[in-house]
DNA sequence: TAGGCCATCTGGTCCT
DNA sequence: AGGACCAGATGGCCTA
């Protein structure tokens, strides 16, 4: 199964866990008792804390359940966005969804990389392409997942992460984007 | 089985 | 007062 797929299920069972929680089928916590997933764990301490206050507890019941659903709505976009950054990133095998961190830290060394490109055009136009374009000049020590601050001192091969040493870079694709650009090419990944 | 990743809940804090 | 944001906690799923 892949990643994906993998992930996907996860989040339907998830989503069908969450509506013994709904509030439109009438069943609060406090009458399911928890079920299988019980986030948040210590029940029904978190009960007596969500919907035992003093103050009017079918009130705060509710204030708590409209907050969650924000929350959840919050970090559902938050992961559309990181989608749609993994998206813009150049190409990886379709089973290899980068990890939320790996995509920051991917992001942030392909800015760094097409910084760089930009640089290298402008005090050498006629040559920057070419070295540019043979692979390990530049490709290796950027393209990796290791932290934002190696990248600006440089990074030494053991700091490259083996899950990024196996992405396999294709041989180095940022001036491909400084190209296109420059011909004001809306670039994505798939138009590797 | 341990560890990584993830979704969710929760209470606190800050802002409007 | 209510919403947004954040970090800690928790439990499920998966892989090595």
């Amino acid at each position: 199964m892949s990643y994906k797929l993998r992930n996907e299920v996860r989040t339907l069972r998830a989503a069908e866990t969450l509506c013994s929680f709904s509030p439109a089928l009438s069943k609060p916590l406090q009458e399911t008792g928890g079920t299988s997933r019980d986030t948040g764990g210590n029940l029904p301490g978190r009960q007596q804390r969500m919907f035992g206050r003093k103050t009017s507890g079918e009130q705060c019941g509710r204030r708590r359940m409209k907050a969650n659903d924000r929350e959840r709505h919050r970090m559902h976009n938050l992961n559309s966005a990181l989608d749609a950054l993994r998206n813009i990133l150049p190409a990886l095998p379709e089973d290899a969804k980068l990890t939320k961190i790996e995509t920051l830290r991917f992001a942030r060394n392909y800015i760094w990389a097409l910084t760089e490109t930009l640089h290298m055009a402008d005090h050498h136009p006629h040559t920057a392409a070419s070295e540019l374009r043979s692979p390990g000049s530049v490709s290796s020590l950027e393209w990796d997942s290791a932290s934002p601050a190696e990248s600006w001192s440089g990074t030494t091969a053991d700091e490259v992460s083996c899950r990024t040493l196996t992405i396999d870079p294709p041989s180095f694709i940022p001036i491909t984007i400084y190209l296109r650009s420059l011909h004001g090419e809306n670039v994505t990944r798939n138009s590797w």
